[in-house]
DNA sequence: GCCGTTTTCGGCCCGACTGTTTTCAGTCG
């Protein structure tokens, strides 16, 4: 088994060992030991020949073993044996708001529910509110779940939710009892997608602030309402959480409500090594230590200081190596959004862009960029109307007397977004290739060939001399199609002996590559471009998403090919040539 | 199952909300 997998069976260990009523330590154990493989920045192969793999945090000498079988023969006795005991059906009960692993186990002992469809039959014959710790009211509620699940369950694009988590904190903002608002979670950290919306809040009345939230137009459903914490359903299903405090504990509740759940329980470690108890409430004494509490916690930079940390922006929260770096003082100067001084991967109206050359430029230079890259499609993107060699020859040329004209208003560069077809050639002709600025390639084809095939393709393109760029390497749709198979620890590596650049497609719907993967990267110097994509002039506008994952990535300008200017983008492809 | 300026056992983040609880367990964040 490859890492991915290994990872995927020990999280699958991990909930059916919860649904046996295992030791909740020894599952998060489990569920900590995926995490550690998913960080590793060592090839998982290196450490099992070198027998190292149990010196890595969070897997002991079980663990080591455990994966070691799975790399080796994909056999795991245990995870057999669990499989063999617990029904598929429990698994998708879990997914039903109010069942956890422990009611899920009653409800099999005790009624022999093994499905959601048994589920089902058992609620709406009232059989289940008879069992202890359940009632009317979680049967009920149960039943509503099953009828939502899809909506219940599903993430949503940070991009689409962007306007919705706007207009909330506007509303919020405009109430008098706000003193501070803050839309925090995985929306502040800047993940791709969302489970919900959470919003934090600082007020002298929380009653008045909540009464608002539970009330606003497309709230479909009220389901918790307490003293500080309120949680809606929204029309469109997704859940949006509500924390109001007063304003002397706002750096902590915000802190804590950003998350990750990961980095919170990482730092709440780090403060009880200190004799210190954090929770979103503050600092309390831990046993018997009776040093003075840290004071004047007024801002989230002070939380950090107080536990020894330089500020960790949101978008590192995620429980990987942040602490170890801001102790360090190493934390990664994040790149900004108005470092970005123009951008490569875009559509025109040649290929299945909207809009033709002078738009794009003019869009570009209304966002004060000085360059803008036109990498239309190859002929052989036949649906996206790509360009063959003689098309692709005259818009180098339109391109150069656009760059010609005194109302030029932002140099226009000319690439392609050729194809890396089935075999790793490329779909354009050297002679072609030659006449152009720069080439991204990407895969628009088959791309169900097995692993091996798909690596050996993309590593065979990325062979040939005039490729600046590798687009896209992945060709994952967020929510909708899966990456395709391919070793991206090896496409690192060819790109960087190869000194190519492998883009951050900014479209929300991919980002790809990843930031997990440029939390690896960016460390060996892996230069990115943040590529738009865009197929209209709008679109440059996603930029923002591209950005957002770079930071994720831990990328600083410098890392960045499109932060630099007109110059020195120019002077950096002439030396790519020679 | 992991881990150790409390080193090989006894901890493991901490709190809000709900429902059914008659004093708190389970779920969720
Ligand atoms: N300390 C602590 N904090 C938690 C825990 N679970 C959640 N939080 C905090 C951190 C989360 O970012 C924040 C909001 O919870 P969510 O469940 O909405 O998670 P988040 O927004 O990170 O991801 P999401 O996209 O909503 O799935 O609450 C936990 O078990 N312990
Ligand atoms: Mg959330
Ligand atoms: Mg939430
Ligand atoms: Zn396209």
């Amino acid at each position: 088994m490859d890492k991915s997998e290994i990872i995927e069976r020990l999280e699958a260990i991990a909930v059916l060992l919860e649904l046996q009523g295992e030791n909740p330590f020894k599952i998060r154990a489990y569920a900590q030991g995926a995490r550690a493989l998913e960080a590793l920045e060592i090839p998982l192969d290196v450490l099992i020949a070198e027998d190292r793999l149990a010196t890595v945090r969070g897997i002991g000498s079980a663990l080591a073993d455990k994966i070691t079988a799975l790399h080796e023969s994909g056999e795991l006795p245990l995870f057999d044996q669990l499989k063999a005991k617990v029904a598929p059906g429990l698994l998708e009960m879990l997914e039903i708001p109010g069942l956890g692993a422990k009611k899920v186990r009653i409800l099999n002992k005790d009624l022999g529910i093994d499905s959601i469809a048994a589920l089902q039959s058992a609620a709406e014959s009232g059989s289940i509110s008879n069992l202890k710790g359940f009632g009317v009211k979680s049967e009920a509620k149960i039943l509503q779940g099953i009828r939502n699940r899809e909506a219940y369950s599903a993430r949503h694009l940070r991009w689409n939710v962007i306007p919705v988590v706007e207009n909330i904190l506007s509303g919020l903002r405009s109430l008098e009892a706000v003193q501070q608002a803050e839309a925090a979670g995985s929306f502040r950290r800047g993940l791709e997608t969302v489970g919900d919306l959470d919003f934090i809040v600082a007020s002298k009345d929380p009653e008045v602030v909540m009464d608002w939230f539970v009330k606003q137009s497309h709230v479909s459903e009220i389901t918790a309402r307490g003293q500080t914490k309120s949680s809606v359903r929204l029309e469109d299903g997704l859940q949006a959480d509500l924390r109001v405090v007063p304003a002397s504990q706002y750096a902590f509740a915000l802190h804590h409500f950003t998350g990750s759940k990961e980095h919170n329980v990482a730092l709440r470690k780090r403060a009880l090594q200190r004799g210190l108890s954090l929770s979103e409430w503050g600092f309390d004494v831990r046993g018997g230590n009776s040093q003075p509490l840290p004071s004047n916690i007024d801002n989230e930079s002070a939380l950090f200081d107080a536990l020894g940390l330089a500020n960790i922006p949101p978008e590192l929260r995620e429980g990987y190596d942040e602490l170890k770096l801001a102790e360090a003082g190493s934390l990664p100067k994040l790149i900004k959004c108005s470092d970005i001084k123009g951008a490569f991967h875009n559509h025109t109206n040649a290929s299945d862009g909207h809009e033709n050359l002078e738009d794009m430029a003019e869009g570009a230079a209304a966002r004060g960029w000085e360059y803008i890259g036109i990498a239309d499609h190859s002929k052989s993107s036949r649906q996206a109307n790509g360009l063959n060699e003689e098309r692709l020859l005259r818009q180098v040329d339109a391109i150069a007397a656009y760059n010609q004209r005194d109302d030029a208003c932002c140099h226009i560069f000319s690439g392609c977004e050729c194809d890396i077809l089935p075999d790793g050639s490329l779909d354009l002709a050297d002679s072609t290739l030659e006449k152009l600025d720069y080439v991204i390639i990407a895969v628009h084809s088959a791309f169900t060939q097995p692993r091996e095939q798909m690596t050996r393709r993309i590593l065979r393109a990325m062979e040939h001399p005039f490729v600046t760029m590798l687009a896209h390497p992945t060709g994952r749709l967020l929510l909708k199609r899966e990456p395709y198979e391919v070793d991206m620890e090896a496409i690192i590596e060819k790109a960087l002996a190869k000194n190519i650049a492998i883009e951050i497609n900014a479209n929300p719907k991919r980002l790809d590559m990843d930031w997990r993967w440029w939390l690896k990267a960016a460390k060996r110097g892996l230069k990115t471009s943040i590529n738009p994509d865009a197929h209209r002039v709008e679109q440059l506008g996603y930029i923002a998403a591209g950005v957002l994952t770079a930071r994720k990535g831990g990328l600083t300008a410098n890392s960045v090919l499109n932060t630099q200017s007109l110059t020195e983008i120019i002077s950096w492809l002439e030396q790519r040539e020679s």
